[in-house]
DNA sequence: TTAGAATGTGAGTGAGCGCTCACGTTCTCA
DNA sequence: TGAGAACGTGAGCGCTCACTCACATTCTAA
């Protein structure tokens, strides 16, 4: 019984061959989207880089938005799963030190790859448009979601969901903004320091010094 | 004696009629982006919705990224002149007070119009290929730069153009987030709490209270 | 051995794009 | 008032693109 095929593919491979024509293609795409940008990545450049032909590329791909998309995919959880696999030893640790292993884990992973990283961050706003599924993004959601929950209580937020929303995209955006306009902070030992500072005096509860909490939660409800 | 028309125009229009023309072309071009994207912003379609023809638009425009970059520059112009305008008065208040105002102000300008922001942020990267100067990010930069230093010696932070940059980007990109993803946070007055928090918690320097400071350091870590 | 399924080919199609140019129309000013 | 500058027009050019299809080659399994 063949495997159903999933929406971003044609048809599935079923030899050897057909799976390295497969692999061929994504990495070709992969490698002119590194190089000369998404403009530059016509169907018959990708054939062309692949060493196959146009109609081998559409023999598995129903378009080129499906090509893209499969690419991201393949991506995506490949980046799911290193930032899954780096977290769960994390989870014992106290916060600061799990903290910074994760942005200093998600700075490395820009800094390996920035070119790759950047264009495909640039090309979510086009796949937004095409009805790309937003899977990945939740799980990643769930995954911080699950690490934070159990230490919740002792944090300054109230609301889980809107302190992972922030925490997650504070430190995916602060990296993705120093790979396109400071590469240097992303060897800057400094960079990580201060993220983690953000993300921990995010945290942190407000100090208690003289006034009642009671006291000082109305007081940050007006200003 | 002509003024020099500045790098993204053509010609420049020395009657009302065309001056009425050019802003025709501007505005239809950011009607389409706002409800159809950038891949429906044919500068044919552009020309129609704007009542003029092609011709017209090549008169005053010397291409589609000139124009596109006309309406990027009229829109960023704008902003950062009410961001300004808003800064001023709030130079002498305290730093929380501020804050959280410039953030309320941030937020409220990508709620006004979320369609348009969201386009034109989007389309930030493909400028950057064509080589947009970056100077209204610059001027934005130096203008928080300069809100802050009076205030620096007494914040946590001690690279004040890292934490210039990270200030800017957390807030631009979260309230960007915002819209894609969350649009319901930009009507939440806790949203506005939370990233005001983020900011402060980020800037204020670490409690010192009753204990010597590695002991606090140390109770930090451990949570 | 061989039928037919799976895989691979690439010249060609039609649509849409940015942009031009030869030509009208309207305005300005001496 | 009329000459020339400024403004406006839109059919259509040249080109690139995503994608197809008639056909060739290679593999599988009975």
């Amino acid at each position: 019984m063949p495997r159903r095929p999933p929406p971003s593919r044609r048809r599935a491979p079923r030899q050897e061959r057909a799976q390295a024509t497969c692999d061929a293609i994504l990495t070709a795409t992969a490698r002119i989207l590194l190089k000369d940008g998404y403009e530059a990545a016509s169907t018959n450049r990708i054939a062309q880089e692949a060493g196959v032909s146009v109609g081998s590329l559409y023999q598995y791909f129903p378009s080129k938005e499906g090509l893209v998309t499969a690419l991201m995919e393949r991506h995506r959880a490949q980046g799911l799963a290193d930032f899954e696999a780096g977290l769960v030893p994390l989870a014992s640790q106290p916060l600061p030190v799990a903290m910074r292993a994760l942005i200093q884990q998600v700075i490395s992973v820009k800094r390996e790859n920035p070119k790759l990283n950047q264009v495909l961050h640039e090309l979510k706003p086009r796949m937004r448009q095409w009805g790309l599924s937003d899977a990945y993004s939740q799980r990643l959601f769930r995954l911080v979601r699950a690490f934070l929950a159990p230490r919740f209580e002792e944090l300054r937020p109230q609301n889980l969901d809107m302190a992972v929303f922030i925490l997650v995209n504070t430190v995916e955006a602060l990296s993705h903004s120093a790979v396109t306009e400071r590469p240097d902070y992303l060897e800057d030992p400094l960079f990580v320091e201060e993220l983690t500072a953000l993300v921990l005096g995010y945290l942190r509860p407000e100090p208690a010094t003289s006034a009642p909490r009671r006291t000082a939660r109305e007081r940050v409800a007006r200003m």
